[in-house]
DNA sequence: TTGTAATATAATCCC
DNA sequence: GGGATTATATTACT
């Protein structure tokens, strides 16, 4: 136990105001049904709801009516932050063999699907700089006809990619090494 | 040269370009945001330097064939040369100049792996208290058995998170209010 | 089944 | 501390 630091909780910065409250308190008796983290974060999503056709059973989200003070010391319920999303994809995966009921369990973005050409510009910038700033990007957005984030997000997942295969090549070459050794 | 491609050239300023790429004029000035440099202190880097085994967070680095350069800055021949002495760049001053070249990424942490007992108990911290003192850090860290800087990051990003979040419903909020307006 | 766009978030840089 | 960005791990779609 740390008794001293019941609320001896003042951050020198002298911010937002603590509570009393004992960590034993929180760590102790009941951990579980707490509250699920995470939040959606899909800004595309409100087209669903302008746009009426599969609108409303677009996204599983919950009350959102929030007007969370981001100063959160007291009252904000954070539990309301989102459903979970693999706990509810799994509760409906009965209705997943249902095609025809897909388009309401994506909270996502549909994917996006490059054309030839821009997959050609991308992996020809990645190669000069595979670190785009965000001029460079809003640039090749603006040329490519895509949106900057999904520059950005297709250079993310381009430098992981490399990395991979970087990876692999060079397990490769380990276990080649290694055989070679046994073979002298 | 990719002959279909030069429509993204787009000379926007002059800069000293690698090669005659065409695109590279759209990246050529790329200033800021590259390559991640290095920290001064990273104990759990240390198996990445020099020793034999290449701890798989270190990244992909020039065992490549030698003469097979990485796709990324791969016209500057002598950045490459230094790189291979991980010491070099990372105790010079001039690791800065090097810095949009360096594509790679040595000295990260591991990510953390938080068990669901963690996060709990963290977001029920964070509920109560979004930004914990020292102490509080600190006795969380010994009772959830992580060191007090991924507790610190954690709140960070938590901060972060929610700040986000809180954000986009507005805008979701914002944009409601105009439609219901234009309904009117 | 594979490849990869998208998502979530820990870690990092820079102010 | 915050903002922006990166690396990384994972999910889910084609």
């Amino acid at each position: 136990m740390s008794p001293s630091l019941q609320q001896a909780a003042q951050p020198r910065e002298g911010k937002p105001s603590p509570r009393s409250f004992s960590i034993e308190s929180i760590l102790g008796p009941d951990q579980k049904n707490c509250a699920p983290p995470l939040k959606p974060h899909r800004p595309w999503a409100d087209a669903c709801s302008s746009s009426g056709k599969e609108g409303d059973r677009c996204l599983p989200l919950p009350s959102l009516p929030h007007g969370v003070s981001f100063p959160c010391a007291v009252d904000h319920p954070v539990t309301e932050e989102r459903v979970l999303k693999h706990e509810y994809y799994r509760s409906t995966s009965e209705r997943l063999s249902l095609k025809s009921e897909m388009s309401w369990y994506k909270g996502r973005r549909p994917r996006t699907a490059f054309t030839q050409n821009q997959i050609e510009v991308l992996e020809n910038v990645f190669r000069v700089n595979c670190y785009p700033g965000i001029d460079i990007r809003e640039d090749l957005a603006q040329k490519l006809n895509l949106e900057e984030d999904r520059i950005q997000i297709w250079f993310q997942n381009r430098r992981a990619k490399l990395k991979r295969s970087h990876r692999e090549s060079q397990l490769l070459m380990a276990k080649k090494n290694f055989n070679a050794n046994l073979l002298e």
